[in-house]
DNA sequence: ATATTAAAGGACCTTTTTATCTTTTATTAT
DNA sequence: ATAATAAAAGATAAAAAGGTCCTTTAATAT
């Protein structure tokens, strides 16, 4: 359903959604070990989620990656739209090149009701408000202890 | 979420339990132009599907492949299982190594009440009840119009 | 100004998935 | 028995996904 890509991509956004600003950026390292992801495959990534303006970077000295407000307005969507396309999450389950209400593969009304409520999600809260969201629910962006060291200004 | 090899299997699998019969076998080549499906991967993949006794086949003039009665007795899930394995199908959407109940991801209780959903209907129906079912309500198994010319014997 | 830092960019490698081709084996109609 | 047929088996090939490495560019602390 959603590349390995996208899930890292989701993932380490709603990781800087929680813990970047942009007076305290991270490095990609630092998010890579946080969230458990390769290191330099993150680095392209987050090049394609800057391009794509879901995330901003500076470099040098203290640079690192960050969300501003305008980037914490963008959604979840926008993020599997940057990296895989829509196509993917639009394919019909069964791979039927034409799915829909009045030509419906086998499964597709188990299907459908599932795609709108995850892409409702997806597509009606931003980033930042699915990370409050989050947050305030307890839930894990990975099965790592996160050490909340590097938040130390 | 499934491997494409997976989707040509239950829509062949399915494709088997609608058109065949232990009297009426049907070659790979006929059944990969109905449902689309490249025939020499086809092929490979019922090499499989007949070792895991999802579907049975003869060699020789009028050999094909077709379903037995014990066959018909199968599940969805085990087509599935027997192609992809089932650790694909209960992947965490988001990638993490450990999400359940206690230790959820950001979209666990999204997705799983369609996980159970989909899953119930693929573990708990025969693949003849699933096709019955789709046979009744006039569900796709390609977008191509099935000639039915190869059904006379 | 300069050294240092961290991202950007580009080339490349590996693994997995998807797909093809050729030869062998089994079946059956004749 | 034999020729014809269709699956089984095995070896490869092509494409996509996942992942790495090295050089260049931009920012900044000193």
């Amino acid at each position: 359903m959603l590349s390995r890509a996208s899930k890292y991509a989701i993932l380490s956004t709603l990781f800087l959604a929680e813990h970047s600003s942009e007076t305290h950026k991270i490095s990609v390292k630092v998010i890579a070990e946080s969230i458990d992801v390769p290191n330099p495959f993150l680095a392209k990534l987050f090049q394609q989620l800057v391009r794509g303006k879901i995330i901003s970077s500076t470099k040098g000295p203290n640079g690192g990656f960050y969300l501003t407000k305008k980037n914490g307005k963008r959604t979840v969507l926008d993020i599997i739209e940057n990296i895989d396309g829509l196509s993917r999450l639009n394919e019909c389950f069964l791979g039927l090149s034409e799915c829909d209400g009045l030509n419906p593969c086998p499964v597709h009304f188990i299907v459908e009701p599932f795609k709108n409520g995850i892409l409702g999600k997806f597509r009606d809260l931003s980033i930042m408000e699915f990370s409050k969201e989050i947050i305030a629910q307890g839930r894990k962006l990975t099965l790592k202890d996160i050490s909340t060291d590097f938040e130390k200004k």
